[in-house]
DNA sequence: GAGTACATGTAATTAGTTACATGATTGA
DNA sequence: TCAATCATGTAACTAATTACATGTACTC
């Protein structure tokens, strides 16, 4: 499926990059709630990419002698995304959560310890929500115009924040049935 | 992590089964959405639980001919389980989402392209919704005894709905951006 | 007899993580 | 001068997918 190509396109595509620009970018608060890739991964693709002409490679030096690798897209490379873009794919399957892995034996847990591991997650889950969420107020506090990447960067939030408000929901409803009892 | 070591063992510790019944397991309603393997991964790594000491495998006759193998968990195999089991663990940095690493990028996409995508998504979670929460009303009417293996299904499931749902209304609130302009 | 489900494996490839390895720049 | 950050790569390994490969059992 080539989904780490894409990203990268699509990252590129905004403006040109480094291979730590782009693994900064996986790092950012928006992006790697829902992507995310190590610098072992990125370098390889971006050799990968070229070699395809998907993107360009110009190198440029920094300081006295350092040199860095900027890539910029091609046209090819463009033509390429933006047909991924509007790909109407399926949805996935399968949403892998190892938490849930864990529930779903929890039968075989004492209750005290069970119960133990969902107040650690639902807080855990909290402050991601709360970060998330105090981003989203203090750096869109307007919904940005349509056609900007701050949209998709706004949508993207929204959706993360949203998840976790949903995932601690759905801790509490499992923690309440431990409680009751 | 050998996360697919675990649900091995967690499902072949519920009763011994088969290299088919896991996978059949993996497809199951509940499990598929938060946990899958294939076949192909499911048998080579019952061969390594073996070799282990986690599992014992017996062959069983069906039929005239057709040996199957049967798999037991062992003690070992079951402190190991239990030992997993009640690992408290960081929550994930990422929940990887094609359709979100799309939204990130859709201001290279025209509006109506988008909101195409969207009403495709929108429309495929809610078939998804209805289906698990139709199992979750019709399988489990009253919420499971604590201890039973059902408890953790019940749990999943209605974690699962919850998450379709969630996924829905991030998904409107986005359509509802796209359509107000 | 045909089709579906049961049953088990390997091969080849792609995706992703952790560890190893090196060096320059910037700011306190 | 020290520490953090910038910057780029490879090696080894683990995880996962897709394709190849084969054969039996059951039900209509």
């Amino acid at each position: 499926m080539r989904n780490l190509k894409y990203a990268i396109l699509g990252l590129v595509n905004r403006e040109p990059k480094t291979g730590y620009d782009i693994k900064k970018a996986f790092d950012d608060r928006a992006l790697t709630n829902f992507w995310h890739a190590e610098h072992s991964q990125i370098y390889p693709e971006l050799a990968k990419l070229v070699k395809e002409g998907m993107l360009n490679c110009s190198t440029v030096i920094q300081g006295q002698k350092m040199e860095k690798k900027l890539y910029s897209i091609t046209p090819a490379g463009k033509k390429e995304f933006e047909t991924w873009l509007e790909d109407d794919v399926p949805i996935e399957r399968t949403y892998k959560d190892i938490f849930r892995l864990r529930t779903f034996f929890s039968d075989e847990l004492d209750r005290e310890k069970y119960l133990k591991l969902l107040y650690s997650q639902r807080e855990q889950h909290i402050v991601r929500r709360d970060y998330l969420s105090g981003i989203l107020d203090t750096v869109f506090p307007n919904i940005p115009a349509i056609g900007t990447a701050d949209l998709g960067d706004y949508m993207v939030l929204d959706g993360a924040v949203s998840r976790e408000t949903d995932y601690v929901k759905w801790l509490e409803r499992c923690i309440e049935i431990f409680e009751k009892q």
